[in-house]
RNA sequence: GGGCGCGUAGCUCAGCGGGAGAGCGCUCGCCUCACACGCGAGAGGUCGCAGGUUCAAUACCUGCCGCGCCCACCA
């Protein structure tokens, strides 16, 4: 699928992991000249101060001080003088401001920020802007919502609108102009996009703020009508009176993307329709019967025997007695109903596909607020047998909405004689508008359309280009892609949003010529039409016959959204960025939003650009409710972001996150952000040990020690791996579970011989292998944990760690030198925990003094065993250690009797 | 109706052809000179069900069952 189409991303995983040499730190080659100097010449206390490291190291406080630093710093500044192939460029999901940021979005937003610092420190320039979705109906019911007012455009402007003054007598929303509305939209909007900045800044995210954008902003209205000029240059866009999916409320059009489908109740009703010569009648069953007076026709399979007579005949409708056809399709179902349905324009898609395959005439009495229209039967296009009757019947119908008029028809067909049955309950799944509250219609309008059904195969295809991680994501689009029935309907009859840039000349008797759309000039965009003048035209002309009329229309929020990749780069503003970064590296995003932004992204950089967006979606699952899955807690308890930082610090926020693959959802679980901070808080102790040991780092001989580098080399080579195939949480696990057993087992072996128990050479050895590994382990971390990370590094490194190089397994194996054996410290360990167990079962305090431990095990273990035997002795207060070749392995220990006489150091014994 | 994903310890999940794992929770113990925001240990599972392939299956194949999501012209 789209992970195996060719791609030539210059990141593949097929990268052996080896890294940029020149980038890496140049740390225990040469160990520490200066900082070695310090030890040697400085007690414990200095040592300390010139390290700048904490008595007490602490979370508290860090995300404040880091995030000021990396600000004032620049850290994650994008630097604009690197070539297309140094930089990987990601595009950013503009969050919609007017919701509120959940744990959701804190997630996927930490995948990619996992993403974007992995990719930093293997020595990319990384593109990682911000935008602010802040444009679309969302922003306009918060804005209505927030302010208590409604958008009425026939109210002119009033400059000196003052919100705060505003009355509202009855607590009603206020009217106010189409300009104050959207002036309304982008004050709040505004404070919004501040309140997510610093939510995002807390995060952690590594973005760019300087390279910020919005989607209502200068920058985006430009590129999105300059981009639909373009559309409109090259006949991909087009407008059109046509039939489409309508939400009555809202009274816009809407487009495929954004509809879905909800199973409501609902009633079948079996109808009889009078053939017109008499000879009996043919039933049908609807669920819309307050559509029988906008019937154009019957439709029956045309291989259906049972209607095989009767095709070509004409019918009455009941109530209405108008005259239309029996017609034979072959979407027409034998299985559904009676196998015969009635031709409503416009009851659904399927009406509208009969309406235009079959050519049928059109009789429309849904308005845009969904009431029925009056009827003109026995008007032109009107015919009915009893106009009289059939106007009366209209008369009781009007004005009503949907669900009223129904329970009207319903007796009309009752009285009549033409209600077979009684109507039957059903749930059954209706359209509707995802914001929406009512079922949508199919509504006649003029609407700007951009072609995309004729696309379909080319758009499969770019699709099969992408690299999905996960691969099954692909899938997914693909059957959207397939699925798709309908030109993108980009006009929306709203107020907040792009306008069209775009003009009707009117004509002598100031009817729109929407043949002949007036365009501007490129050099002038962005327009609005509503106040600015067309080319060639005055402003006195504005509605005048013979003069000029401003598309009334905003566009459709995803035709700006669609261009985040175009806007981002500052596409035909700024060239030569935009040289540099298009088409982008990445996208990331959830999986809900791949029909719109996904699709939407794709469409229009093949369009415009020939060409993908990106080469690589990653894609976020969802983050589940605890409580949706389990009982309900008493309490509607809302997880906010805020809180969860608080309580549980934005490191172990992002290690939550980190934790959950790429397209599997995940449950908000703040076990797992416990578990974070204490690993949080455990990276701070253990590299204050290690940094607090007071002998001087010496070349690493030591057998363990170089097994324990030997080990994490490999442990590099995986997370690098993991990384490379956008699995960070295997990345996380791989360096977590080494980490844990550093500090519980390595620590624990060489902390005696650290001090010094077995000479200055043993102990420089285990110092300089220590402070190896904690480099490597918090360049390792830093994606995950950017403020624990940064701390501790500042305590002893130049430089921001977020800047350093990603770990090469070359840098581990390097310092462990020759004869790194990783069984060494793999058998230590199993030996050290064999001894604890005996301890724990015991029941007795760990430093208890063992008399014996004879080790099983078999010839080859036993020889990795004896090489660091000394270091076990120490770590477990073992006075002896034997061994025995067996099978397998197992440790017999004899505990030493109460009150034993503290033993002497051993001397350590060559290797 | 079609497609995708998932069903492994109480919970969250890793493993994906040869010993059933981690963390949390639970139980027991330890003030061990980095950390009590800590440390050590233990109990706990017919790896959804049924077939098949294989010397060998939790892992591969087929079919069921259950959960979730996506898509569908749902009269």
């Amino acid at each position: 699928m789209g992970s195996s189409a060719p791609h030539d991303a210059h990141f593949e995983s097929s990268d052996p992991p080896q890294l940029e040499q020149n980038r890496a730190s140049p740390v225990f080659a040469v160990p520490h000249a200066a900082h070695v100097s310090i030890s040697a010449s400085l007690g414990p206390f200095r040592r300390l101060r010139a390290m700048s490291m904490p008595e007490k190291p602490s979370l508290d406080g860090l995300e404040a001080k880091w995030g000021e630093r990396w600000e004032a710093d620049g850290i994650y500044r994008f630097d604009r003088t690197k070539t297309r192939e140094q930089i990987f460029a990601i595009d950013t999901p503009p969050p919609t401001v007017s919701g509120s940021l959940h744990l959701g979005s804190v997630e996927s937003y930490t995948h990619t920020d996992l993403i974007a610092r992995y990719r930093r420190m293997r020595g990319d320039e990384v593109f990682y802007p911000m935008g602010w979705d802040d444009n679309g109906l969302a922003t306009e019911r918060r804005v209505q919502n927030y302010f208590g007012v409604r958008c009425d455009p026939s109210i002119p402007y009033d400059p000196g609108f003052d919100i705060s003054t505003l009355e509202r007598p009855d607590d009603r929303p206020v009217a106010v102009g189409r300009t104050n509305f959207i002036e309304l939209c982008g004050r709040l909007t505004v404070e919004d996009e501040k309140a997510f900045e610093v939510l995002f800044r807390r995060l952690g995210l590594s973005v760019d703020w300087l390279q910020t954008y919005t989607t209502i902003g200068e920058v985006s209205q430009r590129a999105s009508q300059r981009a639909f000029m373009r559309l409109v240059g090259k006949g991909l866009a087009y407008t059109a009176e046509a039939p489409t999916m309508w939400d009555v409320d809202f009274r816009t059009a809407v487009a495929q993307a954004e509809i879905e489908d909800r199973e409501i109740a609902g009633t079948y009703q079996r109808i009889a329709f009078d053939l017109e010569d008499g000879d009996g009648r043919i039933e049908i069953e609807t669920s819309r019967p307050e559509l029988i007076p906008a019937c154009v026709a019957l439709v029956v399979n045309p291989d259906d025997p049972r209607y095989a007579s009767v095709v070509g005949k004409v019918v009455l409708t009941p109530v209405f007695r108008v005259p239309v056809p029996v017609v034979a399709h072959e979407l027409a179902d034998p299985e559904k109903g009676t196998g015969a349905a009635q031709v409503c324009t416009f009851g659904d898609v399927t009406d509208v596909v009969w309406w235009r395959d079959l050519k049928l005439p059109a009789r429309v009495i849904v308005r845009r607020d969904g009431t029925l229209a009056a009827g003109h039967f026995g008007e032109p296009g009107w015919e009915s047998r009893d106009p009289e009757a059939a106007n009366v019947a209209m008369a009781q119908l009007e004005g009503k909405a949907a669900k009223q008029a129904r329970k009207q028809i319903v007796e009309l067909l009752r009285d009549g004689g033409w209600l077979v049955g009684e109507p039957e309950p059903v749930q059954h799944m209706v359209k509707f508008y995802e914001n929406g509250e009512r079922p949508l219609e199919v509504i006649s309008s003029r609407q700007w359309f951009v072609k995309t059904l004729e696309l379909k195969d080319e758009l499969l295809e770019r699709g099969r280009q992408i690299s999905w991680h996960p691969g099954f994501m692909g899938a997914r689009y693909a059957s959207w892609v397939e699925g798709l029935n309908q030109d993108w309907a980009l006009s929306r009859q709203r107020y907040s949003g792009v306008p069209f840039p775009v003009w009707f000349p009117l004509d002598d008797a100031g009817e729109p010529v929407y043949d002949d759309p007036i365009l501007p000039e490129e050099a002038a965009l962005p327009v609005d039409p509503q106040n600015d003048v067309p080319p060639g035209y005055t402003a006195g002309q504005r509605g005048a016959p013979g003069g000029f009329v401003g598309d009334p229309d905003v566009m459709d929020t995803w035709a700006t959204s669609s261009l985040t990749p175009q806007i981002a780069g500052r596409w035909e503003d700024d060239p030569d960025l935009f040289e540099r970064v298009f088409p982008m590296d990445l996208r990331p995003q959830a999986h809900d939003i791949i029909r719109t932004w996904f699709f939407y992204t794709v469409l229009r950089a093949h369009l415009e650009h020939d060409s993908l967006p990106w080469t690589n979606a990653a894609i976020s699952g969802f983050v589940l409710d605890p409580d949706r899955k389990k009982m309900s807690k008493s309490k509607g308890n809302v997880v906010m972001p805020t809180e969860v930082f608080e309580k549980h610090s934005a490191d172990a926020v992002r290690y939550w996150a980190a934790s959950a693959r790429l397209g599997h959802d995940a449950a908000i679980d703040e076990q797992q952000m416990k578990v974070g901070r204490r690993l949080a808080i455990k990276i701070l102790n253990a590299s204050r040990f290690v940094l607090s040991m007071e002998a001087a780092p010496g070349p690493i001989t030591q057998p363990l020690d170089r097994a324990m580098l030997s080990t994490l080399a490999g442990v590099i080579d995986d997370a690098t791996v993991a990384f490379d195939a956008y699995e960070h949480s295997k990345a996380l696990a791989a360096i977590e579970t080494f980490f844990w057993g550093f500090t519980d087992d390595y620590l624990e072996l060489v902390k005696q011989r650290a001090y010094g128990a077995a000479g200055p050479e043993a102990a420089g050895s285990a110092v300089g292998a220590l402070r190896a590994a904690l480099d490597l382990l918090l360049r390792s971390f830093a994606p995950f944990l950017p403020y624990v990370t940064e701390e501790v590094w500042s305590w002893w490194r130049e430089g921001s760690v977020h800047r350093a190089a990603w770990p090469a397994s070359t840098e581990a194996s390097d310092a462990a030198g020759p004869d790194r054996d990783p069984g060494v410290y793999e058998v230590a360990a199993a030996v050290l925990s064999a001894v604890r167990k005996e301890k724990a079962l015991a029941k007795v305090s760990l430093k208890t003094p063992v008399d014996s431990v004879t080790v099983h095990d078999t010839q080859d273990r036993l020889r990795l065993l004896s090489r660091a035997s000394a270091d076990l002795r120490e770590a477990g207060s073992i006075r002896a250690i034997d061994q025995e070749e067996a099978d397998t392995f197992s440790v017999d220990t004899v505990l030493a009797e109460p009150d034993p006489p503290p033993e002497p150091a051993t001397p350590l014994e060559p290797a």
